[in-house]
DNA sequence: CGCAGCGTTGAGTAACCTCAATTAATGTGG
DNA sequence: CCACATTAATTGAGGTTACTCAACGCTGCG
């Protein structure tokens, strides 16, 4: 890759050895900061910390230490309520950030928790809100994040309230597939990294009923399942499943 | 209320003749700003906007401009998607903030109307944001303001996927009876302001399994309901209702 | 008064859940 | 690396919840 000319001036150069490409400095492109700001902001960056399959990123109650952008991995973040009843809230992949719901109270509500070996780059929150009152563009990029947050549970609300369980499923499908195509991954097969059981949960469903969705999805040939591996064979029935409503 | 004697100096004289006791002013208390942060504040503002029933606040599609704080009545707000399906995302009292999801695209992604005549207090978003950045202790409040969405749309994505009609009934019961006693109304004496098809198409249900847990829930001596007036009688046994799993 | 919209109630049905049996995948220790 | 144990996923049968459709009562308004 290095074509061995020394003199070659730095942008490519990556900021930080042990976390090139750091995720949460791509986060921040679309706010156009200035390489100092980058760097600025890159040195408060707690880089490249692991979790392992099934460790908590944090749990429910915990202080708001940082907000974390995920490296690579897949993460699940669930509320528990007093009676012991869990929601899954959402999945998170790469470039997403996680612990926004935290800064209302100082302490995190959800639990998140590895669904594969992942890495995350953390802020402290403190130094983010400092960082977002000297940078205008960086505010207006984490203003974003979070109505983008409200917006995506707002849709979730939607699915939850007026969709029936086979119209879950293929959005819930459809969305993961939008979220690997925006990242550069296939759009039309993909490894869901978590357990059917985890899905019904999100969905508001039982297990089992996903199941058969998924079969019977992949019995009118609109997608092909094998275990975790799916392959959606049409986009557009996939989204006619959840347009034909009478 | 004026004494007469011009030396009093200016603590309680309202700042805004048009708008005593403005909401948005109110919704900023929690921040603790200066006097001069307070008047910079309203200056901002456009007090007083009045909506009569039935008339929208903001629509889906439309540029984003102002933020609203309710100053009296109450609203509605919905996401409509492609196909016409209809879910309401939540109920708006006097002091709630409006118009939060709007931030991420500029576009509002709601509707939001008026379930009977109401007055608001409304800042430009980009006042707003500027604000922000000059006063910290606004910026923080603001931060928790949008973290608290995100929190109260995670509960309500438990109560749509965890609970069963009779506990999402009851929970939303207990939900108007905290923010009414927050604001010094009665929690158990209250009026409510949307039809049964709005609480049904809000909780994921339809009207009919409203009334029926409506009449469930009065037959058990819980509540009382004279069409849109309830009472709840004792909310500990409400409360039980949503506990008692398994 | 009569209409229109809202709310309640009943009967029958469809969607989803529960329980159970079976198979597939995953992980573990020898 | 295999045998075994464990967990995950599928599929079937039957039950329950909430939906659908319909009739009727209530309330408010022209």
């Amino acid at each position: 890759m290095n074509t061995g000319r020394s003199i070659d001036p730095s942008p490519p150069a990556p900021l930080w050895n042990d976390c090139p490409n750091c995720s949460f400095i791509a986060w921040c492109t679309p706010a156009n900061l200035t390489a100092h700001q980058v760097r600025q902001f890159g040195d408060r960056l707690e880089h490249r910390r692991l979790r392992k399959h099934h460790e908590y990123l944090h749990r429910i109650g915990a202080a708001l230490i940082s907000l974390y952008v995920i490296n690579s991995g897949f993460l699940r973040t669930s509320i528990t309520d007093d009676e012991g009843r869990e929601q899954i809230t959402g999945f998170s992949m790469p470039g997403d950030l996680v612990g926004m719901e935290a800064i209302a109270t100082g302490r995190y509500q959800c639990d998140t928790i590895a669904l594969e070996d992942s890495s995350v780059c953390g802020i402290a929150f403190a130094d983010f809100q400092k960082l977002n009152r000297d940078i205008p563009a960086l505010q207006h990029h984490f203003h974003r994040a979070l109505g983008s947050e409200i917006a995506r549970d707002h849709s979730m609300m939607m699915m939850l309230g007026a969709m029936c369980a086979e119209e879950r499923v293929a959005s819930f499908l459809l969305n993961l597939s939008q979220r690997f195509a925006a990242r550069g991954c296939s759009a039309t097969l993909f490894h869901l990294p978590m357990t059917r059981q985890d899905i019904g949960n999100y969905l508001g469903l039982e297990m089992e009923t996903v199941s058969r969705a998924f079969s019977h999805l992949a019995s009118s040939r609109l997608i092909a399942i094998h275990g975790k591996d799916v392959e959606i064979i049409s986009v557009e029935r996939l989204q006619q499943t959840i347009r034909n409503r009478e």
